[in-house]
DNA sequence: ATTATATTGAAACTTATTCTCAATATTAAA
DNA sequence: TTTAATATTGAGAATAAGTTTCAATATAAT
């Protein structure tokens, strides 16, 4: 943990930026999350602990976050976003109900396969992707 | 395209919702724009042609031609929704670069059938799907 | 220490999308 | 063809995510 928290304070130095409290409280706040999140969520997280960071701070972390590769934006839902951390995750995919929002993850050796094809393919480097696929959950499908 | 516009008729009557001229008014003119669009802009197509369709009407409407599977929401820029016609489109792949922004479309039956797949392993009804791969193009993959 | 500059929290702002509501249109049934 | 039930409409108000502003403060290089 403590060698993400370093890594993060290096990459801050070399883009010419300052390291300040609120960027590593906001960091360890999300690494210990280990799962999704949106920023309310968060800002309720850090207040329950008598932090004082407010939701502009979390706005401007979470860009320097998904840079640096701790994060990433997984979906949009309830017309906020929603982000992950992907430190320790394998690339998955995410069945979203449009009904009731339940989302649920996936793995599957053969969409990394292909997705690996098509990297070879392409030309491109990857670092990573999103599956989402959007429909009704098997009870929401069920009731009208 | 007559016969689109009475699929999504006997669709609406089918969902026990009443067809009207606004409605079919707004898909003849995302028929009619065979590509990427947003909400302004049909506004303003509407509104170009004389057309009385308020913006409330098509915020309601689209989520009908999702669910008919007419367009897809493909993804979010400016603060605001892009969509695209998908009739005459496979369902598709985008990579996107992420030094220079450049989106690249890909098709691959494989990766439909392998969405097939999981739509009967979950038990899900899928309606739309949205694989982008995020990575470096080609060129920006040279350049340090 | 000094200085230049980046960051902070709070609040104001922006704007996409949703909601409200009274008037109207659609549809099924009498 | 009337009637009645209900869905839809446009207009504008409301909501809320995310961004920006700004004065005070913190960082970090010199």
């Amino acid at each position: 943990m403590e060698h993400l928290i370093e890594s993060f304070r290096q990459f801050i130095k070399q883009k010419g930026l300052k390291y300040t409290p609120e960027r590593e409280e906001i960091l360890r706040e999300i690494l210990a999350i280990e799962d999704h999140f949106d920023v309310e969520t968060l800002y309720l997280l850090l207040k329950g602990k008598n932090s004082k960071i407010s939701k502009a701070s979390i706005y401007r972390t979470i860009p320097l976050l998904i840079e640096v590769g701790y994060i990433q934006e997984v979906y949009k839902q309830g017309g906020h976003s929603h982000y992950e951390v992907t430190l320790y995750k394998q690339p998955h995919l995410h069945f979203i109900c449009m009904k009731c929002g339940q989302v649920r993850e996936a793995l599957d050796h053969r969409l990394n396969d292909l997705i690996k094809e098509f990297e070879a393919k392409s030309g491109y480097k990857f670092l990573t992707y999103h599956l989402e696929i959007f429909g009704l959950c098997p009870y929401c499908r069920e009731v009208k």
